[in-house]
Order: structure tokens, then C-alpha cells, then sequence
DNA sequence: GACCCGTGTGAGAATGGTTCTCATGACCAG
DNA sequence: CTGGTCATGAGAACCATTCTCACACGGGTC
């Protein structure tokens, strides 16, 4: 009934500038961190900008969001395919896992309680081998 | 190394009505949400205080908690045992599940990439029996 | 290349959930 | 019962995120 509604994406040196970064680090940033580090950079872009052009990228696709202990929303370039994290909590490193099984056993499970509209979540947290203080 | 560091917590009247109401609902709620109820029932209890006593029952294990889209947190009553959740979107009607399988694979795909300290996150999202307008 | 128009930008204000402050009140061990 | 310690609550403070709105600019068009 409704239009496709395609907004048209105009490219900028914003826009640019942050989907550059985001393909330059390998785990998740927060908007703040990502805001701070285009000012050292030289590639100075407004926060509101740096929230816009992320949010903008989410709906496309191409970013990812992950929700931090304190809320605090975190973006990370990655694959357009479904996939889940293996997060380290100290330097945010981030390595793209799937598990096949976890897929039919949330449908399974929603299933058999009636609930429809199904989507999942699934995490791993832990402290990556760099971030690991050398073990006695 | 350090103390058992077990801090005394005292029976207060609003400690009781937080976790009383919490007993007799069956989904997340936010702190806000719980606040108003406790307003409506009578036992009006401070907003601040309502915190302090969700973050006491979370460090308990008493009560788990869940980041919404927004990044709001929510609190339900939860077991005490490590579970994962199939919460719907629309009432929070949450149900208690487990999935072993998902325990080892998380061990594992940890362990590959060299991750130590893991930990997990599981949860289901969907739309309950209830909430779902008759189908045609 | 010049024009146009709708979209993007950014500084600052506003929002809103959560935490902090601190004077006052209430558990509860002794 | 009493004292000292912990808890409470009203309001301020905090801080990530969103909104406002005047201005800049991307990118079709001719
Ligand atoms: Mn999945
Ligand atoms: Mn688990
Ligand atoms: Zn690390
Ligand atoms: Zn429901």
C-alpha cells in the first residue's frame, strides 16, 4: 500500500568520513569515541552528524549496534549477513561467529509458546589474547 | 585477598514493596514503570530509591535485567540459576529458557580465538499469543 | 557551468533515564 | 531502648542522544 520509501542518500564528506573509520577499526566504537577520534584525525564532523550518519548506516545495513552495560549504544562496520559477536570487553575487538543450531532452536522454542514475530540475540563476551595480562 | 565485602542490606518497607510487586508481575519492567505502579498501589516508594533497590536485587541475583532498543533497562523477577529469555515485544511476558547446547558452543568458539573470561547472552524476542491480533 | 531545491550540517538547546547530594529518617544489634 | 549505621527522597547533576533551525551543499537539469 505504501510507497517503497526510499530516501535518497546524498554523499557527503560526513558521511565519508565515518563509514572510512568505521572500515579502519576492528571491533565496536561508541558514537562519542568515533566523534573524537575524526576531530584528532583533522576530519572534524558535528556529533549530531556522527549520529546521524550511523543511524543511517544501521538502516542500510552496513552497521551493526550493541548495547553496552551502561547502555551506551557501540557501531561496528559489518558483514550484511546474520551473524553474532565474540566481544572483548576490554578493547572491543569483535570477531563475526554464526551458529546454525541457535537459529532452528529460537524458532523452536518461540514456537511452542506461541510466540510469533520471532527474532534472536545472541553475544559472547570475554577478554581477547592481547587484552589477556600475561598468565603466571 | 579481600574481604567477603558482604554489605548488611536492612528490611526497609520499600525494599519489600519493590520486590513484592515485581513477585506478582510476569515480564520486564522499567524502573520508571515499576515507580509508577508502586505510586498507584499506594506504597509510594522514591524514584531514587527504586533504583537502589533494583540494582541491590540485580547484585543478589535476585532480578535480571534487559536493555531495550532504546536503552532502557528493564527488571523481572527472575531464577536464580543462569537461563535465557523469550520476551515479548509488546506486554514484556517473559518466559525462562534454557539451551544447553549453546553453553559449549560458546565455550568453544571462545576458547578458538583465544577469548578467556567468557560470558554470554542469549534472548528471544517476539510477539506473544496473546498480543497477536487474531489472524484472518 | 549556472540554477534550483530538497537534503545534510552543526552549534546549541532540549530531552529523559539514571545517578548523585545531603539533610533527615528508620533498622536492628547490643 | 539507644546509637550508629545504613536507607530514603527531593531535587540537582550527569550525560548520551535527539531536536531545532538557519545555513550550506549535493546533484540532477538545461
Ligand atoms: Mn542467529
Ligand atoms: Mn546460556
Ligand atoms: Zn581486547
Ligand atoms: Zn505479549
Amino acid at each position: 500500500m505504501s510507497a517503497p520509501e526510499v530516501p535518497v542518500r546524498r554523499q557527503t564528506r560526513q558521511r565519508t568520513a565515518v563509514l572510512t573509520l568505521l572500515d579502519q577499526l576492528d571491533g565496536f566504537r561508541t558514537a562519542q569515541d568515533l566523534h573524537a577520534l575524526l576531530r584528532e584525525r583533522g576530519d572534524a564532523v558535528g556529533l549530531a552528524t556522527v549520529y546521524r550518519a550511523l543511524q543511517a548506516l544501521v538502516d542500510d545495513g552496513l552497521v551493526d549496534v550493541l548495547r553496552g552495560e551502561d547502555g551506551e549504544a557501540a557501531y561496528r562496520r559489518c558483514s550484511p549477513v546474520h551473524h553474532h559477536h565474540l566481544v572483548c570487553r576490554s578493547c572491543g575487538l569483535t570477531v563475526e561467529v554464526a551458529d546454525p543450531p541457535v537459529e532452528r532452536w529460537a524458532a523452536r522454542v518461540a514456537a511452542e509458546h506461541g510466540f510469533a514475530d520471532v527474532q534472536h540475540q545472541l553475544e559472547v563476551f570475554g577478554t581477547c589474547g592481547r587484552c589477556t595480562p600475561a598468565q603466571r
